[in-house]
RNA sequence: GCCGGGGUGGCGGAAUGGCAGACGCAGCGGACUUAAACUCCGCGGCCGAAAGGCAUGUGGGUUCGAAUCCCUCCCCCGGUACCA
């Protein structure tokens, strides 16, 4: 029986040599070039899945082809652990969720050890254990000081399943992102933290390669509008203050026939009159009563109700009618906006549907400006119907206008954002406790940071109240005031878990440090991150909190730099042999753990990135897992079973054999370079064919062969990090293989001597020559000529052209 | 509606201005074998006997030459949406 590659015994045996090395740990002390590859880390279900080894295995190879290239590469893994299904798991079966949580950590280390790759586990954090969440509550202090955290009373997102409110990131379409219940809004006092204050430097992703995508979504998210703040005064006795609108179009201000406040306007309830007082209270009620998705949806008609009080224009003192209507929200400008029928469509469908007036004020050479179709256009040559700016161009209507407003102290130029304030107030258990103290003399009062961290108590009942269960534990929420020693309650809410992952990669770089997050000295060591990796489902949530974070941090001086992330590639979504998404209901979920027992981590790393565009996921196919099989399989032979060699250097299948040698390097260094890995694979595989083949043909020259098989193993071992270890060993050289310098191409070696030139004929492939390849483009140009094939076509004309591209084609014009 | 990605053999995909279908799966034929498995070799878009013609969602354009660049439209995936 042949020696043959049995995948258990090899990977069992080189992960327990691994480990007892320590290989994979990053030490501080290296002076090699740093590098930071981090993949976003789990959240501990409690089963490790294909999704998690198709995050984490390509990841894992760039950060093994970095080692390679002579890095010092930290890698590192951990577990981000608070969260909802812990507590959930506490609520149906009883179980406390530490220990829930850990036992799942538990597991899941094992199964990752069995990915083989090469995470740093000297490093790793676990969100949830004490001696992380004290720094998250650090962090919570620090912005707090800095006036970036506040508490505030707001419109915000309940979720009636989870019982807690959410931040505007995780509601999707009307519904918790987590739960998927309708989410209703609730007016209640919860803590913020002011991204605001970063909105315009967070547009900017200067010295950053990101995605195009993320990047446009985050710009949208974040909605930079420019613009200019009017006040119009309302005309009602003993109101003084200015209804105060934001518009991008201060140049229609002239073609405001009428306002709308949204129903939750605060101004509402005091200007309405008496006579539309009912009908005004029912439409607020109505529009309370109202779900997000059926106010959101667009198809509807619009709505709306007279409050019966009257604005005046500050431009032309026009007096027009305020009403209430539900497609203007509370939560984005100053809630209210002067309605401009003509140059608006949202204004004009609902000027159109109660009669109200329209009033164009651009002249518009196409378009008969004195019917209602004048809103089809937004812009127009010049200004009319607008008092002393009649006649304006266009391009100065905006700055004529808003001038004026500056002059006469009745509006501003000014920019708004759609991005509100990060709310962090979660009313559940399984999270790191605000350190916060509510005390009746001093009010609300941070937890001395020497007192950190403010620990969960234990044994909670979990039945959602729509209070944190915290409250139930009075010997926890009775504490005496830091300041006046009297007698105060302990803030009960905890933290949103994306504050956990917001600085983790911070952490990472010096995880045991009891006295701050991350020393000046490890934090200019490590980060930024390199090449960060992970899912885009985070575009909005995790990749802006984070760069938020980060940019807090600088402004406190933990960090130095603009960003966190310096890179950042997001994979696909693996799917299913069946093409959509795994899910036990459909039955087509693809196990790793069966995978790996029955083909073994290596075949699996392999089979996942060779699918397609790691960038593009896909379905799984495990039929294909044969043709990888058979590739290491291959590979293993080549190297075990002995070639017939000679010693002929210059023969040409010599040169063959380390012309192919050279450019696998070559194209493999490009692909692992652009996290290719599909391609990365078709290269070697066609090398160990070419490999194969040559020791068929044999005999092989020696230093020819041994070239080959060295380099085949090199360039496979970021994939196949078990495999390529033995067979490196047995090829008698030292260990680790995942130490060696990875091998260079040498540009002459992997030369073509002769190329196959492609003769077309009017652009259509007619013949193809045989030419040395440093034939010349005369030389190319004669050759094709005198082809018979191409005489033919000919048919003893003169070409009208012909063009060469040198090294590839001649191209004969007819 | 708007933004981003995509549409190529039976299947996953390769080729980003120069030989369409690399590499792999499945399939067919062959060698080895008592037989099977493994392994190896060969074939493989469509039409056609061949010459040749037709083929990268649709229709047009630019070019000596287009899967690739430009325009029109259709479909699929993801995001987002009354944002004043």
């Amino acid at each position: 029986m042949a020696d043959r590659y049995e995948h258990h015994a090899v990977e069992s045996k080189w992960r327990d040599r691994w480990e007892a090395d320590d290989l994979y740990h990053a030490s501080d002390d290296d002076p090699r070039p740093k590098w930071y590859a981090l993949t976003m880390f789990p959240y501990p279900s409690g089963d490790l899945h294909t999704g998690h080894w198709y995050a984490m295995a390509p990841p894992d190879v760039a950060a093994r082809y970095r080692r390679m290239r002579g890095y010092n590469v930290m890698f590192p893994m951990g577990f981000d652990s608070f969260g909802l299904p812990a507590e959930n798991a506490a609520i149906k079966r009883g179980v406390d969720p530490a220990e829930w949580t850990n036992a799942n950590i538990e597991r899941m280390r094992g199964q990752l050890r069995r990915m083989g790759a090469g995470f740093d586990w000297a490093r790793e954090v676990v969100t949830s254990s004490p001696d992380y969440y004290k720094w998250t509550q650090w962090w919570f202090l620090q912005l707090y000081k800095r006036g970036l955290a506040y508490r505030a009373e707001a419109a915000a997102n309940w979720c009636p399943g989870c019982q807690t409110v959410l931040a505007n990131e995780q509601v999707v379409d009307g519904r918790c992102e987590r739960s998927d219940d309708v989410v209703e809004r609730r007016f209640l006092t919860q803590w913020f933290f002011r991204i605001t204050a970063y909105a315009e430097e967070l547009l900017k992703f200067e010295g950053i390669e990101w995605p195009e995508r993320i990047r446009t979504m985050q710009t949208n998210w974040i909605g930079r509008s420019e613009g200019a703040l009017l006040g119009f005064t309302v005309d009602v006795p003993g109101i003084d203050e200015k209804l105060r609108v934001f518009t991008t179009r201060p140049d229609t201000v002239y073609g405001a026939t009428f306002m709308v406040v949204a129903p939750e306007h605060p101004l509402v309830d005091r200007i309405t009159t008496p006579e539309q007082r009912a009908a005004v209270d029912e439409y607020v009620r109505a529009t309370n009563r109202q779900t997000e998705i059926e106010r959101l949806s667009t198809e509807r008609e619009k709505t709306g109700v007279p409050t019966g009080a009257y604005a005046i224009n500050p431009f032309n003192g026009a007096r027009i009618p305020i009403w209430i209507a539900d497609y203007v929200l509370v939560t984005y400008g100053t809630g209210a906006v002067m309605a401009v029928p003509a140059h608006d469509t949202r204004d004009f469908e609902f000027a159109t549907r109660f009669g109200l007036p329209i009033v164009p004020v651009f002249d518009h050479p196409e378009i008969d400006v004195t019917k209602p179709l004048a809103a089809a256009f937004e812009h127009g040559t010049r200004m009319i119907n607008s008092g002393q700016f009649d006649g304006t161009p266009d391009e100065e209507a905006f700055s004529a206008v808003v001038s004026f407003a500056e002059q006469h102290r009745i509006g501003e130029r000014t920019v708004n954002y759609r991005l509100r304030d990060w709310l962090i107030s979660r009313q559940r258990y399984w999270g790191a406790p605000i350190p916060m103290i509510h005390c009746e003399r001093d009010g609300i009062v941070p937890v001395d940071e020497a007192d950190l961290p403010v620990l969960l108590p234990e044994g909670v009942t979990f039945e959602p109240t729509g209070q944190s269960p915290l409250t139930q534990i009075p010997e926890w929420v009775n504490v005496t005031c830091p300041e006046c020693g009297g007698p105060a309650r302990r803030e009960t809410d905890t933290m949103d878990t994306f504050m956990c992952s917001s600085w983790y990669q911070m952490r990472y770089a010096d995880p045991h440090n009891p006295e701050r997050p991350v020393s000046r000295e490890a934090a200019r060591k490590w980060l930024p991150v390199d090449q960060y990796t992970g899912g885009g489902e985070h575009a909005v949530m995790h990749l802006l909190y984070t760069r938020f974070f980060w940019k807090a941090a600088r402004d406190m001086g933990v960090v130095e730099g603009d960003e966190p992330m310096l890179r950042l590639f997001n994979q696909g979504v693996i799917l299913g042999p069946d093409g959509n998404r795994m899910s036990k209901s459909r039955g087509n979920v693809v196990a790793p753990d069966e995978q790996v027992d029955r083909w073994g981590a290596d075949a699996f790393r392999c089979q996942l990135m060779f699918v397609g565009p790691w960038d593009q996921g896909g379905p799984y196919n495990p039929t294909g897992m044969a043709g990888i099989v058979r590739w290491l399989n291959r590979l293993w032979s080549l190297i075990v079973e002995e070639a017939p060699l000679a010693d002929e250097p210059g023969s040409a299948a010599a040169r063959e054999l380390r012309r192919i040698t050279h450019k696998t390097i070559r194209r493999a260094t490009e692909d692992i370079e652009a996290l290719r890995f599909n391609t990365m694979i078709s290269r070697l595989m066609e090398h160990s064919t070419a490999m194969q083949r040559a020791r068929e043909q044999g005999p092989v020259d020696r230093l020819a062969w041994q070239e080959a098989t060295r380099t085949a193993v090199l360039l496979t071992a970021p994939l196949a990090p078990h495999i390529t270890e033995e067979l490196w060993e047995r090829l008698g050289l030292p260990y680790s293989i995942h130490l060696h310098p990875w091998p260079e191409f040498d540009p002459e070696l992997a030369r073509d001597e002769e190329m196959e030139l492609v003769v077309q004929v009017n652009g259509r492939v007619r013949d193809k020559i045989l030419l040395s390849s440093d034939a010349g483009e005369e030389e190319a140009k004669a050759a094709a000529l005198a082809s018979p094939r191409i005489q033919e076509w000919l048919e003893g004309k003169d070409p009208k052209r012909v063009i060469v591209v040198p090294g590839k084609l001649v191209n004969v014009v007819l």
